[in-house]
DNA sequence: CGGCAAGTTTGAAAGCTTTCAAAAAGACAG
DNA sequence: CTGTCTTTTTGAAAGCTTTCAAACTTGCCG
């Protein structure tokens, strides 16, 4: 590839002129400077990110650490960092931690050395970024975290409000007369499940409803998780009628295992999950859920970074985005008791997994 | 963040040792080497890649060029390669190209002056990246194509069989006695939805069944797209048994429209898709399709781009990867005549968008 | 037309690494 | 202990850009 040593030789110029055509660095007068741009043109000339990176020392582009592009939920996080960074020059390092804390760590020292513009940043488990984020804030570069945050993190974020999520979510179901209500949360240790739970605890308290501890499950965010603490679940006494779980993915897994224990979605259990995903609307029935946009969260964190490198300094910023409820087919009131365990024992015998209901 | 030069101080030899250390370049007798070890622990130094890149005329990262991630096939690809990529000490650059060319060109001429690896690229609709992929080509540069190809494409490739995946999709559904067959394809200009018409063509043939024209239909590789051609297809007389869907969002779409016009899968219609994708799991019923592993696809592209890095420089690569039909329920025998005209007529009156079904 | 201020242009230096020719050190034989 | 050969080590140069002090032009006024 041509370099600028060969533009400014064709057209005649120094170096310096040429870096200044180029980025508008200083005033070129007329003759020189189409001189340049034509020789641009011809050659076909674009700068070294990596000379310019060197020398600016800052780049264009902006890591992007996330758990896993492969969780359907990250995927339009992403791209809408991608779409906000590329409509401004930059692009996206994209970095998957499995939730493994050593392998973030990896990625954040080595990413350092890229000097990347910023970044952006979903910590995995356990996460340290508080303290390997230090260095970057040291050289200006800017860290946003987003979805949840990792201890004691005090810079930029950008969450859902998980808390009124959640809480909306539960209200409905009390609303609708459920009186008895089971959440399966995430992680505990990841403050966006805690935050759901929070938001649960605050609905039910309202209502005067108590939970006892058994009725709040606590698994990972995926399917298998959702299935096995809704067989757990269902053999409670009273069985609860309406589960709040944690994501869609768990409420997915909540959805089988109802399935599979012979009761009925959402005559016998309603069911109301978070995140909604586009897989909670073909399922049957289709899943209730409390509605984040994953895509604005990538795009606001995106656009947070960038005003952080137009010089925006101001103190640390909390951006909380809305929820919204969505209602689809996974809610109902709960039916009559004596209607439950009718339909129950027509399709118990069928379930693999029956539950030992019983009525009182 | 400290650099060599410090190192080389703290250590006490000169730069080039650092280096050769750092880089196993050459041998380092016993006190310094250690010595060279300690300092760079102490000053938890790491490279400048943008340097180290600049000097070697190549970096460690790959560009990773895909139309869109939240499409929910391409999240496993780009994990794929991520996966190789790290482990092997490369990273990914991601970008998305919504498909269109005019981008594509974007990303790949400001990729070249990242010095990349390699590029791993699903090609958007009439990429020219044959053309540029020449000036990579000439840097030493590899370039991979996965997925689909572009017009005239010779270089490295890693797709799916789609014509044997698709032909066996087909056959199998005239094994159980289909004899109305349909398919809805992806954009025929992508050679993945040519091979799978292809497929589908072949089993037909050697069935000695009759195409007719209306009978395949091409559309784009959406929902909508399955949603609005079924409605054609429903609408031909005889109507369809059986629909081969170019894609499973496209297959998504047959079903509900299917649904929506009063009909049932898969008494009335049998479905069967490709990609297998996560969501035809959890539908109702669950969907039928010929399963591509894009992990795969991923992994086996990143481990060719690193093969030529190694200095492989055989003839281009053409890999197909094998595909396997997995059923579900979204597939059963043809109904009898009158059953399929008793059962569409009870439940028909229901749907919005009923067809007009004629029984010969 | 000379002088001065303001506006342009220049080119060396810097940013951090790798590479490589040359210098230094070490090993060994005589 | 010297000379020769081999192995290590050194440090300047190169890779490509941006920056900035200095040099040069231009325009204007008297």
């Amino acid at each position: 590839m041509a370099n600028m040593h060969e533009i400014a030789k064709r057209a005649g110029v120094s170096l310096g002129t040429v870096s200044n055509v180029l980025n508008n660095s200083a005033k070129v007068r007329e003759p020189k400077r189409t001189r340049v741009l034509e020789a641009v043109q011809a050659a076909g000339y674009q700068p070294s990110q990596l000379a310019r990176g060197l020398r600016r020392d800052t780049t264009n582009m902006i890591g992007m650490i996330i758990p896993d592009i492969t969780n359907p939920f990250f995927p339009s996080v992403v791209r809408g960092a991608e779409d906000v960074a590329f409509s401004n020059g930059y692009r996206l390092i994209l970095c998957n931690t499995d939730n493994d804390h050593a392998k973030e760590t990896v990625h954040l020292n080595e990413l350092r050395t890229y000097l990347p513009a910023g970044l952006i940043v979903i910590p995995s488990n356990f996460s340290e970024l508080t303290a390997q984020a230090e260095s970057y804030r040291k050289a200006g570069t800017g860290v946003v975290c987003i979805d949840r945050l990792p201890k004691h993190w005090s810079g930029d974020s950008v969450t859902a409000d998980n808390k009124t999520g959640a809480y909306n979510a539960t209200r409905h179901l009390i609303q609708l007369g459920h009186t008895q209500l089971a959440t399966i949360t995430g992680p505990l240790h990841l403050t966006n499940a805690k935050e759901r739970l929070e938001g649960f605890r605050r609905a039910m308290k309202e209502a005067k409803l108590p939970l006892a501890p058994e009725y709040a499950q606590e698994t990972s965010f995926d399917k298998q998780g959702g299935y096995s603490k809704t067989q757990v679940l269902l053999r409670l006494i009273p069985r609860p009628t309406a589960i709040f779980a944690g994501n869609d993915m768990i409420a997915l897994g909540v959805l089988l295992a109802v399935r599979d224990s012979g009761l009925r979605c959402p005559e016998d259990v309603s069911i109301i999950g978070f995140d909604d995903l586009d897989l909670g609307e073909t399922t049957n029935p289709s899943l209730s859920s409390v509605s984040q946009s994953g895509y604005q969260l990538g795009t606001t964190a995106a656009r947070l970074l960038l005003d952080r490198r137009q010089g925006d300094d101001s103190p640390a910023k909390h951006i909380v985005l809305e929820t919204l409820l969505k209602l689809r087919h996974s809610v109902a009131p709960p039916s009559q008791t004596f209607q439950i365990s009718s339909s129950t024992a027509r399709r118990r015998s069928k379930g693999k997994q029956a539950a030992s209901p019983t009525f009182n």
